[in-house]
DNA sequence: CTGGAAATGAAAATCATTTTCATTTCTGCT
DNA sequence: AGCAGAAATGAAAATGATTTTCATTTCCAG
């Protein structure tokens, strides 16, 4: 864990959310750090490894980033204007672990989402 | 509807599940047919206007397609070696269901994977 | 036929992400 | 403090999927 994975760690802390490595590289900048983007894709990474951070992708193929929350949550999105909702998914959780267990996986874990269109789309 | 479009649907239709553009235009001058990539990338953006082919994203950030209405499944994969059991899923899609409900959400999709570590690994 | 619209594809452009590589900053050690 | 090797950094080049451009070809209604 060095500085940069902290500046990371900062300001996905302030956001509360996701954000892509652009994003988060502009935002350090404008809040005066100085911080190549090269080091935050990199630092991304690492925090990734860690498990630290959580990484998935929007339907352009940009990847988004968010601090690992202590509640594991999944989301309702919006396929039209993006609107997040956060669900809550203990059944999912169970079937995940059932299902890899069957197959004899072990260090289980899942992504699950949500599409579709919200009522003001 | 014109010819590239045919001819994707029918290479969807042959492999029956998810694969990249680059993976259809291969196949596709495989079995001789002439196509460009640009035209894949063309006749598949259209298709999914359309709704008959569904998009979403690898965790590499590529793209894969697959026809709509191909029986839904989820995949369980090993995170180290890459081996995919394709895993039955009908609790999930209930749930999705639901909760995309519940919260006013129409025309609903999901995305489900269960990563872990196989037996080998 | 024939002229305009739609389709096509090669090559160039885009854009996020990764790699390379030379430079700088840390670290532990004497 | 001084030093060597390791780790971190970032600018620039490379990569790779996808999109755009644009000139050419195919299609089709009249």
């Amino acid at each position: 864990m060095n500085k940069s994975e902290i500046k990371l760690i900062n300001v996905l802390e302030r956001i509360g959310g996701f954000a892509s490595a652009q994003q988060l590289h502009q935002l350090l900048i404008r809040s005066g750090e100085s911080i190549g983007l090269t080091t935050v894709y990199r630092a991304l990474q690492s925090l990734c490894d860690d498990k630290i951070v959580d990484q998935l992708r929007r339907d352009d193929g940009e990847a988004i980033y968010r601090l690992c929350g202590e509640t594991h949550h999944h989301h309702l999105v919006c396929k039209s204007c993006g609107a997040t909702v956060e669900i809550e998914g203990s059944a999912i959780e169970k079937w995940a672990r059932t299902v890899a267990l069957e197959h004899g996986y072990r260090d289980v874990g899942h992504l699950a989402e949500v599409f579709g269109i919200c009522k003001s789309c």
